[in-house]
DNA sequence: CGCAATCTTGTAATGAGATAACATCACCTA
DNA sequence: TAGGTGATGTTATCTCATTACAAGATTGCG
């Protein structure tokens, strides 16, 4: 199966619990947090969510946050992990928006191209007050 | 006095260690790896630490990367940190490349304000391999 | 000078994020 | 049924970062 075509019907126990504690959230989620909402189905341990996690980011299901240490369900349709995201983190209610931007993606590329630099992953993410927190 | 006019006399003892630890490494150095670095100069504690990065982050003098938990001494000539920083990070041998491009600042700030997001401070960090990394 | 305000430093303890190591279990297949 | 593979469970440990409190140092008045 490819790396893309994961469906939900496809995760194990663990990765459902977490996929679904990631989706029904607002924000991004800690590592921590999800385990926290998960004692009581049976997640114990620290690594059972990594693990969980490893395997949904590897699929394209869920996105790391670099900045903020924490993890949020992808809500980009067809998203391409491959291709260079954006998000724009809010600083007050810490919601999280993703989107692609063909010409930002092109653009980097070309720096990386540029510095003779292979580039293998794209980190962009942009710290700010979304348009509902801009109360001004 | 200014946030961007620190020259290397204004730094307090703590401050101008931990700067000097930076850039004299050839890569990004964790708060616990300088701390190491630092016994013997009277640096006893990781708090130490952090409270001179805080400063010469704030001073521009050093960026944080995200991606990597780790700091790096700016060897950009009159790097403004309110740009738009591009790092260029090998995964290789570890070395960092900091640069600018005004296309892609324009880019990103063009995003932000089609989405209606007000921009506070953008993270593009890029992994891959350095030209000399790259045997091939 | 004397004193207060402020900044810097020192130290211990704790919180938060992530992984290593090892044992076990479920499932598929030869 | 034996063995391989992947998922799980559990403990301990490691790395990164902050809270809380105390003690010096510095500056700027009155
Ligand atoms: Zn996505
Ligand atoms: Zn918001
Ligand atoms: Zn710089
Ligand atoms: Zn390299």
């Amino acid at each position: 199966m490819s790396a893309h075509s994961h469906t939900h019907s496809d995760l194990t126990k663990n990765q459902s619990l977490v996929m679904d504690a990631l989706s029904s959230s607002e924000g991004p989620l800690s590592a921590y947090t999800i385990l926290d909402q998960l004692r009581d189905n049976g997640m114990r341990a620290p690594l059972q969510v990594y693990r969980a996690l490893d395997k949904l980011v590897e699929y394209g299901l869920v996105h790391r946050l670099e900045s903020l240490n924490a993890f949020v369900a992808c809500r980009h349709p067809n998203c391409d992990s491959n291709k260079t995201i954006i998000f724009m983190i809010c600083e007050a209610c810490d919601k999280v928006n993703e989107i692609t931007d063909a010409a930002l993606a092109k653009n980097i590329n070309k720096i990386a191209a540029s510095e003779k630099f292979a580039l293998n992953k794209s980190t962009v993410e942009l710290r700010g007050l979304c348009p509902a927190c801009q109360t001004d």
